[in-house]
DNA sequence: GCGACAG
DNA sequence: ATCTTGTCGC
């Protein structure tokens, strides 16, 4: 059984090649294939009795808004935990922290990573698996901030993106109907054999008719979660909304609890 | 050199 | 991410 590895939480100080070695080395020890012992159909129902007797999975969303200083300079970051338990809220804490590095296109978790982390040490309840807005294993080394965090945790987590990062689509991603799911393989720019299945397209909403469509999410492994247990569960935990709702809410208490400090 | 690029 | 009104469609 593996171990969280508190000694792979990101650094701002290292150097972009330092940056680059960890992340190979994370996704080397992390596990993209199903290695967790809850019920996932248990996700999203209030009343669902797991087999063993026991409560539902807590599901932690997890997403970042940014503060700015006196002369209009981002200088922290503030981390948005919402806890949920069979579909409702159980639990929501945040942290701040200060900004170390700008925001880097593969280097995401070295900027955001410590008041994800900080946050995460609020949290009483025991996570069972968490969500990230940005990418896992769809990364140029494998290792984007859904790895990264699920890794140092030990504790199984999916990477939720709006656009993508990098990876090729298996097919047309244009209006793709509810439900429907398009796998994302690598390409030269991943650090993995052509054609590795990195996650999936996934479309967990869209409109009834012509005109306007809503673009799929990019959902991929970060860790312990293969990736159509990744997707299976994005669609699962979708409600009302495109994003799966620990994330949505996550990103709105991300959005007021930053309001409410700079008011 | 040129293009791509989570949040 | 963030800055932001109106506006198209159900």
């Amino acid at each position: 059984m593996s171990q969280p590895r508190p000694d792979l939480a990101p650094d701002a100080d290292l150097s972009r090649e330092e940056m680059e070695t960890l992340q190979r080395e994370i996704a080397d020890v992390a596990v993209f294939d199903d290695a967790f012992a809850f019920d996932t159909d248990a996700l999203s129902n209030p009343l669902a009795a797991t087999s063993s007797g026991g409560q539902p999975p807590v599901v932690v969303g997890i997403d970042q808004s940014f503060l700015t200083n006196a002369d209009g300079d981002q200088d922290r970051a503030l981390s948005a935990v919402v806890a949920m338990r069979g579909g409702e809220v159980i639990e929501r804490v945040f942290a701040v922290t200060p900004l170390e590095i700008p925001y880097i296109p593969g280097l995401l978790s070295f900027r955001e990573g410590a008041p994800i982390l900080a946050a995460l040490e609020e949290l009483s309840v025991t996570p069972d698996l968490f969500l990230f807005d940005g990418s896992g294993r769809i990364h140029f080394r494998q290792a984007g901030i859904a790895t990264h965090m699920g890794v140092v945790r030990d504790v199984p987590s999916i990477g939720v993106a709006k656009s993508l990062l990098c990876g090729s689509p298996r097919g047309n991603l244009e209006d793709l109907s509810e439900g429907t799911t398009v796998g994302i393989e690598s390409n030269a720019r991943v650090d993995a054999p052509d054609g590795t299945l990195l996650g999936y397209a996934v479309q967990t909403r869209q409109y009834e008719s012509p005109n306007r469509y809503i673009n799929p999410l990019y959902v991929s492994p970060g860790h312990r979660v293969g990736p159509e247990t990744a997707a299976d569960i994005a669609l699962a935990l979708s409600a009302s909304y495109k994003l799966p709702e620990p994330v949505r809410l996550a990103d709105k208490y991300a959005d007021d609890a930053k309001t409410s400090l700079d008011d």
